[in-house]
DNA sequence: CTATTTCTGTATTGAACGATACAGATATAG
DNA sequence: CTATATCTGTATCGTTCAATACAGAAATAG
């Protein structure tokens, strides 16, 4: 063990409770009184393991990322490049209308701190998003290389789509849409996939793998 | 004239200078020296005129509406509702990346301010977004009662597929997406309208995946 | 044991927040 | 003209903000 005072708290769990401050009122709305309060901590404590109310914050998105980094292996693994974009879009549906019995909004943290004063955070909080969608292109490009990916679609903007369909179907969840209306979205969204539509991007038809 | 002394600025101007700071920094982001700064008046004038801080945001999401009544008018005038599908995506991808020579940043003002420690705010940003999708979704009844949109389509869940596609846009635009790639996925996303795909929705019962 | 290190709670810092009190300026009303 | 009403700028209100100083508590090291 280390020398001096031990820590009286879980760093990971005063992250986790951190973490529905700052989804509930973003990162701006959040003040330190919040934070601490939700945390079960004074603010010394708060400093002397996150450094400040930003290093706190991009504790949280590490966190976060961890938190749904299953459901991205998960996404991931499907067979075929329509699977990985139904797996997603799907999952995003439900997961943005999940309020995990009321810890935390629906929406995704992600998709919130739009605009701050600080311009540092939406940054920040793009870069995770973009970090996502990479994930995405990355395995559609493998796709193509599998076979299961038409090779006049570009990747870069089959993730790019699933992106912003996600954030969008996360506004509207967060506005209070229901997960049956967001699973209707997200299957609407599937009905362009190259695969599947008679008028793929470059028209070429092709057969199903 | 109304008696006592005349107002020295014009509330409209104010609003519009009001409108990009709270674009650029968000609801709580936006301070009201940074407000009253921009607006080039004291802030008692201000208070005068909009009455608060919240007065003055909801004054500014109106002019907003206000700005943009013309589009909405030009998208849902389109002859067929695939026609106003392509309007409003196309549209919105231009609007998005468009910062108006740097006057403001890139996206929606509607999609920011997604969390905030006053609920009423994203409450009523939401309210505005809503306002849109139901004229989308009044336009799309009519369609099918002009015979433009398949009877076996929802124009409720296509209004919400196009809201939250235009919003996922909206978020990309404010990552930093060019206009090209912001057109592309709203010609990807509207290749699944059901006038042109021959798996259209067919029912409109919800049904789990 | 003593010395050192690190965390804890209390109490507080200066700065910035949203919002006003006030007095002077400038209009109309009679 | 005087009286009244409204806007203007200055100067400031009390509160809250993010962030710390400090002293005591609780561990290790020798």
């Amino acid at each position: 063990m280390r020398m001096g005072r031990p820590r009286s708290f879980c760093v990971d769990q005063a992250a986790d409770r951190a973490m529905t401050v700052f989804w509930k009122k973003g990162y701006e709305g959040a003040s330190l009184s919040d934070l601490t309060t939700a945390m079960g901590i004074n603010a010394p404590s708060l400093y002397a393991a996150f450094g400040s109310k930003e290093g706190l914050f991009k504790a949280v998105l590490e966190r976060y990322d961890a938190r749904r980094s299953g459901f991205m292996e998960k996404v991931l693994s499907a067979p075929d490049a329509l699977g990985v974009a139904r797996n997603y879009l799907e999952g995003i549906a439900e997961f943005a209308a999940d309020t995990n019995g009321g810890a935390n909004p629906p929406g995704c943290l992600l998709v919130q701190s739009g605009s701050c004063s600080d311009a540092a955070i939406p940054e920040e909080v793009a870069r995770h998003r973009a970090e996502k969608e990479q994930l995405l292109c990355r395995r559609f490009e493998q796709a193509q290389k599998d076979g299961d990916l038409s090779k006049n679609a570009d990747p870069a903007t089959l993730a790019r789509y699933l992106s912003a369909m996600a954030n969008g179907i996360c506004v509207q969840a967060a506005a209070g849409a229901t997960t049956a209306e967001l699973l209707d979205i997200a299957h609407l969204a599937l009905v362009s996939w190259p695969v599947n539509a008679k008028t793929a991007p470059k028209k070429k038809t092709r057969a199903a793998a």
